[in-house]
DNA sequence: GAAGATTCTTAATGTAGATTAATTGATTTT
DNA sequence: AAAATCAATTAATCTACATTAAGAATCTTC
């Protein structure tokens, strides 16, 4: 377990390394996420400070995730391979109902019911992260959200 | 744990119960789906002859998915909460790494790309299920399935 | 095995969100 | 601070998929 402070757009890792780690961040703000083979990026999931962030497709074999730094960060790093090992069950089962419930939303609900579940899940970091990373993380584009942000406001 | 026989349409769990278990399928065929609140379902995962299904929002409260056969089925069943305190992390990470991929397809790939990747996911179960479950795990209608096949088809 | 229910397909029309492009504002670089 | 790059919004057009509807095929049930 090592501790270490990453700047704001420092790429922390990539995909395609085999190194994997666990990262908890104790200060700052990461994302993670992927790029398809039409060169577009898609965020899987931000984590602010108290949460915990790593590539579950590293265990078995390259990693499919890039992380990056979106704030200046401090952040504990851990071997994954050691800590998974006794990692407890009881929060993986945790974080595979958050996936879970992501991927019942991205089946079922509209963009902007994807956008108000965004709010509830990460509320305090709308004002700390670009609009075309919270579209993307929705799977929409930056136009498309502006838009339904519109219309909702327009609505009331 | 406790063997048991399923019939055919026979459902095993509903959303909002609270004894949750774990089902490991013998022989058979499960699914599991969420019904939103317009009444529309979507099938978050098959589980064929060998494979595990559990909803795992059940852990901390009332479960999300149904639970149902498709096929008359044999399976074993674990209470959850005792099962899942001693569950091997390794498998549990699989398990997101499965659902990882899941919402990456679901944020980027049309629907004709994820149809072929459900063929790879379940080599063997197109026959075993009817099409309009094949279309709601994708997250599309049955019509629109229907076309993109026909589509695939043509342009070979 | 006829009657009904359910499933699959095809087609017409509708719509959410993509794409493209132009404008403005904010950041970074020199 | 001007220049250059990047981010956000708005608007026009386009497209993948939804919706609705209808017919054919398959599966139940009496």
């Amino acid at each position: 377990m090592k501790t270490i402070e990453v700047k704001k757009g420092e790429i922390i890792q990539r995909r395609g390394e085999l190194n994997s780690k666990i990262y908890a961040v104790e200060k700052g703000l990461l994302r993670t996420y992927s790029i398809d083979e039409k060169g577009r990026e898609h965020v899987f999931m931000f984590a602010p400070e108290g949460w915990i962030v790593t590539d579950a497709s590293a265990v078995n074999g390259p990693c499919e995730l890039f992380i990056e730094a979106l704030e200046d960060s401090t952040l504990c790093t851990f071997n994954a391979e050691s800590e998974i090992a006794n990692a407890s069950p009881l929060a993986l089962m945790k974080r595979i109902a958050t996936l879970q419930k992501r991927a019942i939303m991205l089946m079922s609900a509209s963009a902007i019911e994807r956008y108000h579940d965004f709010l509830e899940t990460y509320p305090d970091i709308v004002q700390r992260v670009p609009q075309k990373m919270i579209a993307s993380y929705l799977g929409i584009t930056p136009e498309a959200l502006s838009k339904v942000k519109g219309e909702s406001v327009k609505s009331k």
